[in-house]
DNA sequence: CGCCTTTTGTTCTATTGAGTAACAATATCG
DNA sequence: CGATATTGTTACTCAATAGAACAAAAGGCG
């Protein structure tokens, strides 16, 4: 039951309702191809023939291209649509605190290059430059994959998504800095840029093969030097009147708690992020020298998870522990947000086998009813690029987006 | 920038255009009646002649009507048009710990009669006999005000909407309490029900002269012997894979903090709710006698207010420290779902000019950004009876609500 | 091979509803 | 009383879905 907005609503044009069933069109091209319009039809429930007119406007408009023909035991064969990506490709950008990764993806997301990346640069303007000519080089060195259709940043950080600005990103220890247009600049393409944990929600969102809206809400939570998180409500990303919405990382376990980055104190943040892992482990609070050597470091969570699994009882228990704060927390998104799905992703998932029961049992401890302490949670793993995945959506998407009606 | 279901869209069919259109209408003339037919089109950027024809199929259906003529400088003057709710009526329940209170209002929850209530039976079998005995008196007793399109129900607890049931209500000591059957049985009507923090933020959403959703998305409060929490994202209010979305009031301010009802320990309820304010000018803990012996409470928190005003200084320390951990989980709201503004109401509002200040700076503590604590706060007086205008909403609104669409 | 059946994709026409212009019905002003 | 302004209606155009009919293509089977 949605109220309609009175101050920003779209009435039903005469080309209203093309629109959307060209929308749904597309976006089941996007997810099902290849694919014939008699099958489109049926998912569709239209008439073929409706079908073939808002297929002749998209073949027109070379969105969608006609392939082979198909299988099929009787009857004549089916001619297969695919989204037509040949002739464009898109640049995802995920600027990290220690290195910057880049790749340049068709419309769906397939990579069309290796992943490359380089050490990021810790003076923003230097940085700019030389992400930039690293685009144009990539671009230059691959000249069969066609026009870019536009650059996808993440940071991680706040950001001014309409300004195209990122207001602070403390790990990078950015503040202010004008990304959009400067790099629009540079490399001839538009830019858009978003914070890391939202894109990986996006990533989910739209992931080709994704059933992840079909499902309800989603909740994307990544856990690294500080915890990202993205939360999808009705199939959009939430942002906010001031674009931090998501920002459990900074809600409370303790407001007596340890000292937080951002000011405040017994952020979850502060009990979860590797740092904290790493600090429970040696017995001493990594924070500050961590950060002043960020890059440098000899021994990461990786290497203690390699210990906890070689009999390391210290090692384990510094890790159950971050599992139990990391469900302590998990059961307020659960409370709050009551999602159908969390997805988890970064290096603590790694464990994931060895801390699951642990954070099961802390989620349950606060959960509100039963069944919610149930709610699905799904490891995704390093190895989908899920920033990388949501940079290079910030540019598709727009594409296949649902019109805004009434 | 939505995605598109794949498991649940809706095609424009031939009649989804006027659908939509319709829907604009009708919302616009509930917002702005009385009004004419070229307001309208004004208002929708539309002909005139578009506007008669889809007014004539609400005229027809008696969704509107047409009352008398309006002002006008120069020229033909126009002819109103109003919501027809002439024949109809709604009823809204606001079921208590204590109280239970009734009221009858038009489409538009505008008071038809006296607002009614009646101490609440605990027993959730002997309330609903009561409760629609009292429904068919009520109307008995008014024959002028016509039929009655449905009841909605708010409670203070988990509710189960599409089951129609009640699934934990700790301040009423009910659980799994069928009422939307046999209630819906004993009066004949169809009845909705829901939690009453979320119809709070109902009743806000659909105001009749409401801007609330015009501004963004908006969050209510309401404080008293639990906290209740609505969120309302793009215009509807979010529930949830379990209904429990919004549940703000039992995310930890601190994890090993006094034990709360819901059985996990330090909840932001548990610090700011009246008892918590009470317990704190008592020095004791008066959360187990107080809901042993609920309703003869002879010293209550507005008398507390009394006091504060009248000098206590034990008094102001008490409202002042609750106001700070208010302001403390109200960060927490700021940062998670960044709402444009976040409504407050109970008992504790009627102090705020003693508090505000304490609520913003423990606000300003914790808020990632600046500008986000400057969040708006708007109190809602218990005047405005949220609680049944949102109860009458549950069966309003679906009239007025946006069609789904792609 | 020729005919039947099945499936795909197209064509043609009907119907619905937005877009537009012209017009009748009022009302005020000079 | 005529000029002007405003509201609401009517008649017609254009775009898009709805539906039926049909051509095209492929396999099954006597």
């Amino acid at each position: 039951m949605r109220k309609i907005n009175h101050k920003d609503f779209k009435i039903a044009r005469r080309g209203t309702s093309r629109e959307i069933n060209r929308s749904i069109a597309l976006d089941l091209v996007r997810s099902h191809q290849p694919i014939s319009r008699a099958d489109l039809a049926r998912l569709m429930n239209m008439h073929r023939a409706s079908i073939t007119l808002l297929v002749n406007e998209l073949l027109a408009e070379n969105l969608i291209f006609e392939g082979g023909t198909g299988e099929n035991h009787r009857g004549r064969k089916p001619t297969l649509l695919y989204i037509d990506s040949r002739e464009l490709c898109v640049i995802g950008v995920d600027i990290r605190a220690t290195r910057t990764f880049i790749t340049v993806t068709d419309l769906l997301g397939r990579s069309l290059t290796n992943i490359t990346s380089f050490p990021t640069n810790k003076d923003p303007k230097q940085m700019i430059v030389e992400l930039g000519k690293r685009i144009k080089r990539i671009l230059a060195d691959n000249q069969g994959i066609g026009a870019c259709a536009g650059v996808g940043v993440v940071v991680p950080g706040m950001v001014d998504r309409v300004g195209g600005r990122l207001l602070n990103a403390p790990t990078l220890g950015w503040r202010d800095v004008h990304l959009r247009e400067p790099l629009s600049a540079a490399t001839g393409f538009p830019v858009h840029i978003e914070n890391s944990g939202r894109a990986c929600a996006l990533a989910q969102v739209w992931a080709t093969r994704g059933e992840a809206t079909a499902l309800g809400d989603v909740v994307f939570v990544s856990v690294s030097d500080g915890i990202g998180v993205g939360v999808v409500v009705n199939g959009e990303v939430l942002h906010g009147r001031h674009n931090i919405a998501g920002e459990f990382g900074h809600t409370p376990l303790n407001i007596d708690g340890p000292r937080c980055s951002c000011g405040a104190s017994g952020c979850w943040e502060v009990y979860v992020s590797n740092i904290a892992t790493l600090s429970r482990y040696f017995g001493r609070n990594l924070a500050e020298s961590k950060l002043a050597s960020a890059g440098t470091s000899v021994f990461d969570i990786e290497d203690l998870i390699v210990r906890a699994r070689g009999g390391d009882g210290k090692a384990l228990v510094a890790l159950q522990s971050t599992a139990r704060y990391l469900g302590l927390g998990l059961a307020s998104i659960i409370n709050v947000i009551d999602p159908a799905r969390i997805y988890i992703s970064g290096e603590i998932t790694g464990a994931w086998d060895l801390i699951e029961k642990n954070v099961r049992e802390a989620l349950a401890e606060r959960v509100l009813v039963a069944a919610a302490a149930e709610t699905e949670i799904s490891i995704v793993p390093a190895s989908d690029y899920p920033r990388l995945q949501g940079a290079v959506a910030l540019v598709s998407a727009p594409a296949f987006a649902a019109p805004m009606v009434a």
